[in-house]
DNA sequence: GCGCGCTTTGTTAGCGCTAACATCGGCATT
DNA sequence: AATGCCGATGTTAGCGCTAACAAAGCGCGC
C-alpha cells in the first residue's frame, strides 16, 4: 500500500490527516488536492467542491513544512529589527506583519538591539528556514551578514534607510536629510545657539547620521552647534535629563536643542521644567520619532515623525511584488524614498 | 550515485551545500553530521573537529525545514498577541523572543487586534508549520481555536491571564485582582466618588474583568461606582479626554477615576488640565499599564504596572521546560501567577 | 577465549508535500 | 477520419534531513 500511514514521526499518533487522507477520501490523487490549495484555478469546479467538503470534514491543515521542503520556498518572511518594544519599530513591524499575513505569509522575527553580531546570528538562523524574503533595518551590517545576503537568492529589503548606491531593495528615508530639516527649521525660527543631544544607545548609527546632517547644515548657515553625548549606560529618558541639566548649567546656554529621539527629548523637557525653565521661551526642544506620548506632554513635543507604519506596509508590498504574489506593471521599485514630517507643537 | 545533486528545487542553483556535501567532504556519513548539530556529545572529538572545519569552510547552513519535516518538530514557536505596536505586549514579546532565541528557537508572530477570529486564522496558519509550542494572549478564544489547541499535541501557553480552572499552561496575573487592588487603594486614600472608564477597544475582555473586580470591591466597601463607556470608535487618548469632560461636566463629579489603561488616563489627565482642574486635588487619576510615558507626564501618572517582560520570559521558560530543553526538577508548573505592582506617583 | 555491555558510526526508510513529466479525453481543424 | 492542441488529472521521483535499527569496535570480567 503506497499510502499506508506508518506514522513514525507524526505528532498526533493515531492517523494524522495528510494530503493523502484527503485525496483518498475525495477520490482524487494527492497532487490534485495540492493544486486545490496552490493553483485552484487548475482544478475543475466539481472536484474543488468535493475537496473543500472533505477538507472541512477532516479538519485538514496543510503541512507547510513539507510543502516548503518540496518547493524550496516556504511562505515565510524573516525580519530583524533593532528592538521590538520601542515605539518606532513596533509600528513598522505591525504594518509589515499585517500586510504579509493578508497574503498568507508568516512572519519570523528576531531583534538585534542595534548589534550587528546579533543581527548576523539571527540572519543565519533564519536562512535555515529558507524564507521567501529577508527584511533588515538600516544598511549597517557585519561582513558575515553582507556575505549571507549577497549569496542568498531571495529578495532582501533594508528598511529605515536610504542609500542609492546600495544594491538591496530599500524602503526608508534619509536620516541625514532629517538632520538637515531639523537644522533649517530651528534656524528659520530664529534660534542661533543650538545643540544636538546624541542617543545613549551605542550602535544606533542612524542617529549619528541625523547628527551629521544637522551639524553640517548649521555650519553652512553660519552657526556652530554643540554636540552633547550622554553617558552610554543611561536609559534614554535619564540621558535626556542629564543633557538638559548639563547644557543649561553652562555660562552660555543653548536656545534650542535637537534630541536624537523623543525619549531623550521628554527627559530634557521634564528636567527643564523642574529647573524652572519655560519652554520654548528659554529653550526650544525638538525631538525625533513622534512617539505616542509626544502630544501628551506639557508643553506638547515638536518632533519629526518618521513614516514607520508606511515603511512596514511598503516593505511588505515590495516583498510580495518581488515574489510575484502582488501584481506590478513594471519592475519592482528598488529605491523607495519616504519622508519624515515635521510636527510642530508647543515645545518649539 | 546516491548523493548526486540533481538540484531540482534548490534555490542557489549550482550545488547548494547540504548535509551530504559536508559528510562527503569530512569523510563521514550524513547522520554523523546531523548528530554533530543535534547531539554533539555523541560524536567523537576528532570527528567533531573535522566536521566543524568543513562546516566553516563550506559555509554550511542546516536546512531547518527539512529537519523539521523529518523530526516532526521544528525549532519554532508561534505566538499571537493582540497588537504589536502597543507598549504593553511589546515588552512581553521582547522577553519571550529573546529567551527563545537564546536557545535556538525561532519566533513566528501574528497579531489579533483583540479579535478572536483573527486569532483563529493565525493559529490555523501557524499549525501548518508544526511549531514546537503555541503561545496565546488571554483565555478568550473562538470555538475553532479551542478545538485546535485541544487537538494540537504541543505545549499551549496562555499569557496575561490567570484562571486556575483552565487547562493550558498559564503565565499571567488576575485582571480581576487588579480591579480589587485599584478599588482598595483609591478607597483607602479617602476617595468616595469613584468612576471607572472603560476601554474603547471592543474585544478587550481583560479590561472588563478589571472593571468587574473594581466595581464589586467598591460596592462591598459601600461605594457605588460610575462606569463610563466612551464611544467605541475613538482612539484611546481621545476616549480618555471624552470621559474626563463628560464626567466632570456633571452636577456631581467623581473625586477619583480609574482608567482601563494609561492611554485613556493620559487623555483624561490632559483634558482635566485644559479644563483648569488640579490633579489630584479636584480629581485623582489612576491608570493601568505603566506605559513608558507615565513618569513623563505632569503630574506623573499613578498606575498599576503589569509584569509584562516577566510574563514573556517566564512563558518562554515554561515552553522550553515543557520541551525538555531547559531542565526542571519536577513537573512543569502549569499555573504561574504573577502580580501587578501599584506605582504611586503624583496623579493620586 | 568468550560473552557482555557500552559507545560510536552507519544503513535504510521514510516525513508530507510538490516539480516535472506523462496521460487522457474532448474538441476544433484539415 | 486523422491530426493537433488544450485543459484536467495522474505517476514518479525526489526536497534535505532524522528516527529506528544494525553493526562494529572496545574494554572488562570470568
Amino acid at each position: 500500500m503506497p499510502w499506508t500511514n506508518t506514522n513514525r514521526a507524526s505528532a498526533g499518533g493515531a492517523g494524522r490527516v495528510t494530503l493523502n487522507t484527503v485525496a483518498r477520501q475525495a477520490g482524487v490523487s494527492a497532487i490534485t488536492v495540492s493544486r486545490y490549495f496552490n493553483q485552484p484555478e487548475q482544478v475543475s469546479p466539481e472536484r474543488r467542491a468535493r475537496i473543500a467538503q472533505v477538507v472541512a470534514q477532516l479538519g485538514y491543515v496543510p503541512n507547510l513544512v513539507a510543502g516548503g521542503l518540496a518547493s524550496a520556498r516556504g511562505k515565510i518572511v524573516a525580519m530583524v529589527i533593532p528592538n521590538i518594544s520601542g515605539p518606532i519599530f513596533a509600528n513598522t513591524l505591525q504594518g509589515f506583519s499585517d500586510t504579509l499575513s493578508r497574503h498568507g505569509y508568516q512572519l519570523l522575527l528576531a531583534s538585534s538591539y542595534f548589534s550587528v553580531e546579533q543581527e548576523e546570528s539571527a540572519v543565519r538562523a533564519f536562512l535555515g528556514w529558507s524564507p521567501a524574503a529577508l527584511v533588515l533595518t538600516s544598511r549597517f551590517h557585519s561582513p558575515g551578514t553582507e556575505k549571507m545576503i549577497a549569496e542568498a537568492d531571495i529578495p532582501i529589503v533594508e528598511t529605515w534607510d536610504y542609500v542609492p548606491e546600495r544594491a538591496p531593495l530599500q524602503v526608508g528615508f534619509s536620516h541625514y536629510e532629517v538632520g538637515v530639516t531639523a537644522a533649517r527649521y530651528l534656524h528659520g525660527k530664529g534660534y542661533r545657539r543650538i545643540a544636538f543631544v546624541q542617543n545613549s544607545a551605542v550602535g544606533d548609527f542612524s542617529a549619528l547620521e541625523r547628527r551629521d546632517g544637522f551639524t553640517a547644515t548649521l555650519t553652512e548657515l553660519g552657526v556652530q552647534p554643540w554636540v552633547f553625548v550622554p553617558d552610554a549606560d543611561r536609559a534614554p529618558f535619564d540621558a535626556g535629563k542629564q543633557a538638559m541639566e548639563a547644557l543649561m548649567g553652562q555660562t552660555v546656554t543653548p536656545d534650542a536643542i535637537f534630541f536624537a529621539n523623543d525619549n531623550l527629548a521628554a527627559g530634557g523637557l521634564l528636567a527643564g521644567q523642574r529647573a524652572g525653565l519655560s519652554i520654548p521661551q528659554d529653550c526650544a526642544v525638538l525631538g525625533f520619532g513622534d512617539y505616542p506620548f509626544a502630544p501628551m506632554l506639557l508643553p506638547s513635543l515638536s518632533t519629526l515623525q518618521p513614516p514607520a507604519l508606511e515603511i512596514g506596509v511598503l516593505a511588505a508590498t515590495r516583498v510580495l511584488q518581488s515574489l510575484g504574489v502582488l501584481a506590478t506593471d513594471e519592475e519592482v521599485k528598488r529605491l523607495n524614498l519616504l519622508h519624515c514630517q515635521l510636527i510642530e507643537r508647543e515645545s518649539t
